[in-house]
DNA sequence: CTACCGATTGACT
DNA sequence: GTCAATCGGTAGA
């Protein structure tokens, strides 16, 4: 990953909105005990601070969602059923707002990927908020992580960005707050969790 | 302590 | 398309 940049702390710092659309295009890195793990970010979801009964944070701190609370640019890990799901918290701290990645096209360590995952295909890797941590390997243990220290769990900018063809939709498997188009996904990739549909032109 | 419930996924009709 | 496995988190008795 020569050139890529770390993403700092002042990019998280903002509404989650604009984190969710800008980290379109960035890189999600695991160093896994020696093993880089790398993928290129296609899909994510904002959860807003207020007013968002669909986050986590509504009902306020507990022992859970404890990072939301905390400082922008720390992980959010929590489980859903058998899976994980990595969020990364954004705004100033004690705004307890974040995006969840969603899904990622993997472009180092497949091949370690493909026998966490138990499937052969490709597209089946990391298309879906668990599938990417059972392809990266990562859990619990990286909640509250610091993701702007560029080592172990890290995001980062890569040398050379291209457009992107940003497609936001309502967010899935909520049911609450289904009206806000907070899903953000990058059009071209074969990697969604979900197809997009044809869209209506204005 | 018990009961309920998903920001999911994979198997199946 | 439908459905449930499965389990930690949470609230409430």
């Amino acid at each position: 990953m020569d050139g890529a940049r770390v993403l700092p702390r002042q990019f998280f710092d903002r509404d989650p909105m604009t984190v969710a659309r800008e980290l379109l295009g960035k890189l999600l890195l695991h160093d896994d005990h020696g093993q880089l793990l790398s993928g290129r970010i296609v899909e994510t979801e904002a959860y807003l601070a207020t007013e968002d009964p669909a986050s986590h944070s509504y009902r306020g701190q507990t022992l859970r969602n404890t990072a939301m609370f905390g400082p922008p640019g720390h992980a959010y890990i929590y489980a859903m059923h058998r899976y994980y799901c990595l969020n990364v918290v954004t705004e100033g701290e004690g705004i307890p707002s974040a995006v969840l990645l969603r899904a990622v096209e993997p472009l180092q360590g497949m091949e370690v990927m493909f026998p966490r995952r138990s499937t052969a295909r490709y597209v089946d890797l990391t298309s879906g908020p668990g599938k990417l941590c059972q392809a990266f390997a990562i859990d619990r243990a990286l909640d509250q992580w610091a993701l702007t220290q560029g080592r172990r769990l890290w995001l980062a900018a890569p040398m050379s960005e291209t457009v992107i063809d940003v497609v936001a939709t309502p967010r899935i498997g909520i049911t609450s707050a289904q009206e806000l188009p907070l899903r953000f996904c990058d059009a071209a990739s074969a990697c969604l969790s979900r197809r997009l549909y044809a869209r209506t032109l204005p």
